[in-house]
DNA sequence: CACATGCTTTGACCCAGATCAAATGACAGG
DNA sequence: CCTGTCATTTGATCTGGGTCAAAGCATGTG
């Protein structure tokens, strides 16, 4: 269990571009590079408690985790699904108000909380991008809300599925056959927790979709896609909600 | 349909320290007095429509409002529910991704679009602010996520109760009998797209809520809360989640 | 006063998805 | 190759909340 890692240049940095240090110039880089750190996690691995302390705040540079909620009963219900660049953590806050758990191995580009807090107070270029950041996850989150309240088990599935193919779809990966093809970075379970079901409710739902030929499966981690706007179609989503081919 | 109102110096706002001038010194806010002008839209009235491009972004200066979806086929779900000094619009992007809609008379302080962002990428007390509130509203629509996702019925009218109980409570009315007391500022209906319910459930949850005693009902909008700790018991929320007394 | 309009409640019935239970794979380790 | 572990699928049954329908109850209006 090596927590640390590594340390990179953040100009050679994959996230770069699009995590909340996008903004910054050199120097604020290199103010940045003295207060960060990587960690690394292995899939399954918890990354905080709710409720725990949080000593750092930081960017996912690699693999995927997830921000939960669970009541006293045991329900759980998935509110965040964070994949690279995404930000953890809130500053000003002390303590961590979401379960985060690494999904698969994730390696993290940390920041002490304190100097960083103190870092954006003096740099607006990093409170620009992290409430430019915030509002894309506001709006995620009410696209999910509707989701949650108003979507049937089959289109809460096509909706996963799609927005999977969109998120990681810029890199558009076709398998032989050049159908758009997509790796389900979650288990039943954690599907369901993020789609308010049952894991069994989700299994079935996924084997109609490909009973049906909207999907097709090869394992049952790997999911291809014939026909994109069918699968749109599925989802109830306004018709051709993003431009992806 | 009047859409003018008088004009109201900030200094005296009634949401001067909690909208998203809050931070702001004496010549910023003279700076934001030249941009503002209100707009008075009465209930019911829609203010925007998802879609429309948005020629202002503000603030809620009294009354309520809601942030709506709608599917094709009619399906609603709220995302939002905006009080006195929320915001409402995204600097940046040029359309409505909501309806907004006025359920009770409603004042708006609005500030030009275009002259906001310039002032916001030059003002970074205007950006802080909004991004404390932004993350505020993030957290408010993941609880709300949980409640969607995994509550039951029941629970979710106990909910909705107790987090308007919690928001206007501040104030922490009390009737004749020195019981906590609310008035509901939505419909049936309204509470039931909130909720992801239908409106007979909502209707038949306050009647069950009431004969068991959790709630009184005096007219259909005014409750009265006999007990606190029984209601939020009710919610399913983690024990006294709110310091309320 | 009669009547229309809108919100709300209540009843009867139904079904999508939950629950309970068992079988089937898919691997990793010995 | 056998065996334990864990994810997944599939089946049988139950139920919370949806749907359809009607009635109650305010408020406003000619």
């Amino acid at each position: 269990m090596q927590d640390h890692t590594v340390h990179v240049q953040c100009s050679e940095c994959p996230i770069r571009h699009r995590a909340v240090c996008a903004r910054c110039e050199t120097e604020e880089l290199t103010e940045l590079e003295q207060i960060k750190y990587y960690r690394s996690f292995q899939a399954g691995q918890t990354v905080i408690w709710s409720g725990d302390r949080m000593e750092f705040v930081g960017s996912v540079v690699t693999g995927i985790a997830t921000l939960t909620q669970t009541m006293e009963d045991g329900r759980r219900q998935m509110v965040g699904l964070l994949l690279p660049s995404d930000f953890v953590g809130r500053p000003g806050r002390p303590t961590a108000a979401y379960d985060v758990t690494a999904t698969t191995d994730l390696v993290m580009c940390c920041f002490r909380k304190k100097p960083f807090e103190d870092m954006m107070s003096r740099t607006p270029h990093i409170a620009q991008r992290l409430l430019e950041m915030t509002l894309d996850e506001l709006d995620a989150a009410r696209e999910w809300m509707l989701l949650l309240g108003r979507k049937t088990a089959r289109e809460k599935i096509a909706s996963l599925i799609s927005m999977i193919a969109r998120r990681e779809g810029s890199l558009h990966l076709r398998n032989a056959k050049g159908m758009l093809a997509v790796d389900l970075p979650l288990t039943r379970e954690e599907m369901a927790d993020y789609l308010g079901l049952t894991l069994e409710t989700v299994s079935r739902q996924i084997s109609a979709l490909k009973k049906d030929g909207v999907i097709q499966l090869e394992g049952n981690r790997h999911v291809s896609i014939p026909d994109l706007n069918r699968l749109l179609e599925e989802a109830g989503d306004d018709s051709d909600g993003g431009m992806l081919v």
